[in-house]
DNA sequence: TTTTATTAATCAATCGATTAATTAGTTTTG
DNA sequence: CAAAACTAATTAATCGATTGATTAATAAAA
């Protein structure tokens, strides 16, 4: 039984390996630039243990979804549904979890993003499209949320909102080319996300939405 | 001399339409999904015409970028350089004119961002990096310029500002799946982003910047 | 005639996937 | 307990299909 559950952990450690190198390299070189030989390869399997375990490559890019989708919502749907703090608490405490959250699987957001970004619709980009919607709704019902209670501006836009607090995130994130010449460190570096990303990009966003959300008549 | 004229403005109409179509294969299925006879069969064309005129499928997708960047750099450059106006009116201008050029270009952009988010450096991407910086930088330094003269709030975040912009767009345009839930309107639709997106976009983005640029300082 | 444009056929390389054979681990049996 | 039988894990080799690219032959234009 010890032995049984030993080995069961095992196999478990190891698909997940697989999975992670998987979802590195998906990101890196997208869906269809990413050979199951590489991916193998670098994990250290055989290109056929690949299709034993998941059926197939689509069968690994699913499962990739299957394991992060679980834990992905709970954190945020939690914040929205806390009614004792006021909306700018709400939204603080979302934009935390949410950079947190994203900044740490930013492999995985890669991936999904650019997925979703295929202009054609799909069975799975239906799926996605419903999976993200969950996470944005949050963040759209605190903004609706604040304005109507008068915390926020009347003449803010809440639904461009939303898409700047996620656009600006994944452009830094997804574009890391492109960001780490305009911030100036390294922004897929473990270390600089961590130290500096993280909590400068929490400050930002917080006194972005702050300004916009709540000094915006007095610029009429 | 006239059927001179009249043979190459029709062979540049002929490449033209390739390149066409190749941008919007490239936009729906990404570089390393999108096959060379799956563009020539939309374009209408013998395979081996992409080879002829553009030498490889590289080629078409450098020729795509040479095209489309000459005109896109010479607008926001302008502005950069335009001594006369006020910060202020230049961002606005910037704002102005990049959201209609990259609005129009929908389907070049989406291809763009899809291949710069690759984190594995390839020669393509760092050619690609290379021209988006130019664009990045003119906005870029309209921000700090607007900084050191005082006009901006000194308090400000010149590098993730930069960031917003783009990534608000990036988020609109590259997700249609969601951005058109959010909205309330399919964002893919010409006359949409016309009487809709665009306006819309534009004061958004304005608003967004003043309010965080020059009040940043009574929120301290 | 000479140059340019276009075609069908085909190239080697790589793709995802499968096979049969082998090893390792577990269970059953005498 | 140990040998045999069985199941699961893993490998190397190979499959047909598709990829980007090239060829030689032909058609059109200069």
């Amino acid at each position: 039984m010890r032995d049984k559950n030993k080995m069961e952990k095992e196999k478990t450690d190891k698909k997940d390996h697989i999975l992670d190198v998987a979802e590195r390299v998906f990101a890196e070189l997208g869906y269809d630039g990413a050979s199951t030989r590489v991916i193998s390869g670098e994990a250290g399997v055989n290109m056929a243990m690949l299709n034993y375990y998941f059926g197939s490559k689509e069968g690994v890019f699913l499962a990739i979804f299957d394991r992060r989708i679980s834990t992905f919502q709970s954190v945020l749907l939690s914040i929205g549904n806390d009614e004792s703090t006021s909306w700018w608490e709400k939204l603080d405490k979302y934009i935390d979890s949410y950079v947190e959250k994203v900044i740490n699987n930013n492999c995985f957001h890669v991936m999904l993003h650019r997925e979703i970004s295929k202009s054609k619709k799909t069975e799975l980009t239906d799926q996605i499209t419903g999976i993200i919607m969950k996470n944005v709704s949050v963040l759209q019902d605190i903004v609706d949320g604040g304005i109507k209670s008068g915390e926020f501006s009347k003449d803010a836009d809440p639904q461009f909102i939303v898409a700047t607090v996620f656009g600006t995130k994944s452009y830094i994130v997804n574009t890391p080319h492109i960001s780490s010449v305009i911030i100036g460190y390294d922004v897929m570096d473990a270390k600089n996300q961590d130290e500096k990303l993280k909590p400068r990009l929490k400050t930002y966003l917080k006194k972005l939405l702050k300004a916009y959300l709540q000094n915006e008549n007095d610029n009429k």
